[in-house]
DNA sequence: TCATATATATGCACTTTGCACTTAAAGGGA
DNA sequence: TCCCTTTAAGTGCAAAGTGCATATATATGA
């Protein structure tokens, strides 16, 4: 059975998309939502770590397990990805950080634009939360009884 | 201002990734969730649907409204695309309705398989709900008294 | 010297998505 | 009759996001 949390144990033994990119080797348990869901919501929950204090992609990375994104979740290739597209856009802006032990840390910051939407941010997922508030509420009932 | 749910009103009229699809037209309000973070659960919410009643695509798509998604939210597209992998994957399986008025409808109905990954799907939406409240708290407690 | 941890990044293949557009059947109005 | 609208499903294409393999560089410790 693969380690997606959503699976209840079939056969094969992966990852979703994670160990099988190709459609032949997908997982049995037909259950593929894998690490695509949530890094939708990165750019939020980077918004919001930034928010707190001025840090590095290494750092957040780590950071976002406080979250509940495990390792298997996110890659760092996207976190540092996002860093950048955001600096583009305007939202962080980074400094090189030479000081301390190991190599150079591109240190990130807030600005006014990040802020404003981290604020959108905050509207989308209380909304998101009532949609699948709604979702669990129908399936509970639906199941409800029958188990 | 665009019509994003999460555009706190900046500049430019569009919305986002919807009327703007290359990145120099981006919308000046920085704020691109657009429409695509609620087709990740698309899926659930088809098979959710199918678990009450057999339908269509056509039929879904209007019963999608229910649950707090938008026509912005949606392309028909997206649906009969979903469907139609969902039943290469054996989730659900179709057959054609000729009765009735109009063009033919392709009727879908949620297989045992299917059922299996609707369940899978309820723990991932607790668990992403769960993720998101802790976003929301963060925020809520971040912001509290500055405003 | 060599391995490991820290830190960031690129290239490629693949998937999903939105948009424009096509195809059809049925019904209504001029 | 012709045309328009509604219902219903689909294709083709470009853009965007992601995972994985891999590259690069600095510092530390065995």
């Amino acid at each position: 059975m693969c380690g997606e949390s959503g699976c209840n144990g079939h056969k094969s033994d992966h990852g979703g998309y994670r160990q099988s990119r190709y459609r032949e080797e997908r997982c049995e348990c037909h259950f593929e939502r894998g690490g695509r869901l949530l890094p939708q919501y990165l750019q939020a929950f980077l918004l919001l770590l930034l928010s707190a204090k001025p840090t590095h992609g290494y750092e957040l990375m780590e950071s976002l397990g406080s979250f509940g994104f495990t390792d298997q979740n996110i890659d760092p290739t996207t976190i540092y990805r996002h860093l950048r597209r955001m600096e583009e856009d305007g939202l962080v802006k980074s400094t090189w950080d030479t000081s301390g032990a190991g190599p150079a840390k591109r240190l990130y910051g807030l600005t006014p634009e990040g802020e404003d939407v981290l604020q959108s941010w905050a509207v989308v997922i209380r909304h998101d939360m009532k949609i699948l508030g709604t979702f669990l509420e129908q399936y509970d009932r639906m199941t409800a009884g029958s188990r």
